[in-house]
DNA sequence: AACAATCTTTAGTCACGGCTAAACTTCCCC
DNA sequence: GGGGAAGTTTAGCCGTGACTAAAGATTGTT
């Protein structure tokens, strides 16, 4: 199933399922919203969309956006099962840094045999979730349960616990990792700066408040 | 510089070292060679050794053959390098049984990192040899020794002892294991049958004598 | 030395997955 | 309800790396 298709046509419908369902939303991706996410022009998009509707693995209604079809979804959770275990392995067994898991798994997800993937699910002791917190799928290729809301969607006082934290943007991760901000910490939301401005938070188990812009506090989920 | 080739150009690189100089020979290859080796028709093969050879990638002589270049040894010892130590890898840390090691490896060498490279030779101890006992060219690409002789080129009543055996053909793999027949074993030739015969081989520890046909004792390399 | 067999290259085609430019929808605002 | 901005699709192109069919080179044999 996944190795008869390329690895364009499983960036496709990983991205459509993260930016899509994976993320909690319901409505069709927008075209524009798939090809700025894949970094290609929307004419490249449209001539992928169509492809893919004719493989069934999506239905595109032109100028309505584009949903997974099952069978779509099947592919996009079995590379995302792919990538989400091997940023777990090469951060687990070969100690690559959080920050650089993203970027090799983004390769070697669509290289991975079943075979190895079988092997490294039962060396990692069939992990449920990455180092940034993100659900692996299971072998059965279920979805996954969509995040409650973000950091940024919290009242001042609260207290949530860091679910996930955005896996692509290294800076970003290095800065997280140096505030201790991984998944499973306390955050406890003091105050928010003037339209847009940071949120301060007090993670433990520092008590310093940190600023954290509008744009990280809504990628980081929190329950 | 790896990164900037696409897997074709790895493959005839590294197919092209491993049917010429790492077999041990002098002459150019043939386009029909490098053609059946990657299983491509004569065509397209001459169509990749232009290109390669406006890359500065290999010197090809029209109706002469081709040879490898400086810059194209490199990279194909660096595929080379990545495939073997892949090999060594999913053999040791992962357990995938040694018949199958190279299919993965076929796959994975041409999206390695430097940094995972790096990575895994330092776990493995930077091993010179993967389980078939071919060597693992250096991390500066000096070429590795060619092969002696193989098993074929023996005389009978000679002992010899097993260094490398052919990585790619399950089948054979499993029955070499069966026998016990790995790098390092000692073999003592007895006997050959009449023409182009099987072998007949006493390896330790078993006191068994083994028929080995004449193509696979073609494809065991002795000292 | 000529011919046939074999090897190699040239010519032309295809699928894939990008691209730009231009045309067409949709949607929102007046 | 008309017009313009934003979004989307169509048309046509490009590079990569395969393919077949046909033409050309080389080699061995007589």
């Amino acid at each position: 199933m996944l190795a008869t298709t390329s690895s364009a046509v499983q960036d496709y419908l990983k991205g459509l399922y993260s930016i899509g369902e994976g993320a909690g939303r319901t409505e069709p991706v927008s075209t524009t919203q798939i090809s700025s996410h894949l970094r290609v022009s929307a004419a490249s998009a449209t001539n992928m969309l169509k492809k893919l509707d004719g493989m069934g693995l999506v239905d595109h209604v032109p100028y309505r956006g584009v949903e997974l079809t099952d069978p779509g979804r099947k592919i996009a959770l079995e590379v995302l099962r792919h990538h989400r275990l091997l940023e777990t392995y090469l951060a687990e067994a070969l100690g690559v840094p959080w920050d650089q898991v993203h970027a090799e798994a983004e390769v070697l997800e669509h290289h991975l045999s079943e075979e190895l993937e079988d092997r490294i699910a039962a060396r990692l002791g069939h992990p449920t979730a990455d180092p940034h917190g993100h659900p692996i799928p299971t072998k059965d290729l279920a979805s996954p349960p969509p995040p409650a809301r973000t950091l940024w969607d919290t009242s001042d006082g609260d207290t949530a616990v860091v679910d996930r934290v955005p896996d692509a943007d290294p800076e970003a991760l290095r800065y997280l990792g140096e505030l201790g901000i991984v998944p499973g910490t306390n955050a406890r939301v003091t105050r928010r700066g003037p339209i847009g401005g940071p949120l301060f938070v007090r993670f433990d188990p520092s008590e310093v408040e940190q600023a954290i812009s509008k744009e990280l506090a809504e990628a980081i989920w929190v329950s």
